[in-house]
DNA sequence: TAAAAATACTCCATAGGTATTTTAT
DNA sequence: ATAAAATACCTATGGAGTATTTTTA
């Protein structure tokens, strides 16, 4: 077997909670689902890392010799995630033809005001789906219906036609 | 979706192969499984990592950005079980009663000719698995019939009765 | 049109939950 | 006697393989 994540974040949890049943608390899982995750881990090391009875846990000599690697590599996903949260700058809202129509101008507002941090870009694609599955808009407005099992919808306002609005998942 | 490290392999196999077909043979697995922890690590993460066509593959400024880490955290897992690899600088054989009989004397010296790098250790441990269930031993000579599901067995020699070594799976 | 990624479909492994058992103090 | 880890049992999620479809250079 393989070392995976979610055998660190159960060891780490254990170590910092100092029981199975606290740290199933905190990771939002049951006790049985930790034991498992610890013996997972221990088998994909081939070694012993936490030395318990039923009164007590402690790390092994090699449990606390792979405990910092163990958290240096769930920081660094963690971080992997703050860079891309950082990355994620402005939202860019897709528009085929005319924009928004009389929303064009309320909009940039109404979010400027809710969403200081994050400016609002408008992005012109005359495709189907106004960018999004060509990766250039997070969210677009379209005016045709649109039957994609990849992005979600919402209606926003009736025209015509009805005019919803998708967006990436 | 969390992040897993089969998804932080199945990137780093894409970016070093060059294309999915080529990183999963590197992985072992098949095309359409790297497809698919590709598009998993890229839900988990919720941004785009790899711009791809049919024709290329590439890293997107996002995936070029946390690449690095990626690498990093698997080098931490691959460290962890170096670290485990060098800890194991022994070879602890538990014996209950008289050792192992008239091996006593033989055995070292095989085992010396054979792993010169890696110590016998012979520990007494008057239990029921000779320290094998007890974590101080990592291979045991006993002389009962010994039928427990988390150790594996064979016979080394029939004295009046059989004479099976168990060993840590 | 060819080569490569994505998807559909199926199967199976295993993660997870609940309940119970085992164990150590 | 009690609190905690391990296990048994079951379910269901999702991971993997194969085959097919879609896509683009």
């Amino acid at each position: 077997m393989e070392v995976e994540l979610r055998h660190l974040r159960a060891l780490v949890a254990v170590v910092d909670a100092g029981t199975f049943t606290d740290a199933a608390d905190r990771l939002g899982t049951s006790q049985a689902s930790v034991s498992r995750a610890i013996i997972a881990l221990e088998t994909a090391l081939g070694a012993r890392i936490l030395q318990r009875t039923t009164r007590h846990v402690s790390l092994t000599g090699t449990g606390s010799r792979i405990l910092p690697g163990a958290r240096r590599a769930l920081d660094e996903v963690a971080h992997l995630q703050r860079v891309i949260a950082q990355s994620r700058t402005e939202l860019r809202v897709g528009y085929a033809w005319a924009a928004l129509g009389r929303h064009t101008r309320r909009l940039p507002k109404r979010w400027a005001a809710a969403h200081s941090g994050m400016p609002l870009v408008f992005v012109h694609s005359a495709t189907p789906t106004a960018g999004l599955a060509e990766g250039t808009a997070d969210v677009a407005v379209i005016r045709r219906p649109l039957d994609d099992p990849r992005f979600d919808r919402r209606a926003v306002e009736a025209e015509r036609e009805p005019l919803p609005v998708i967006t990436s998942r």
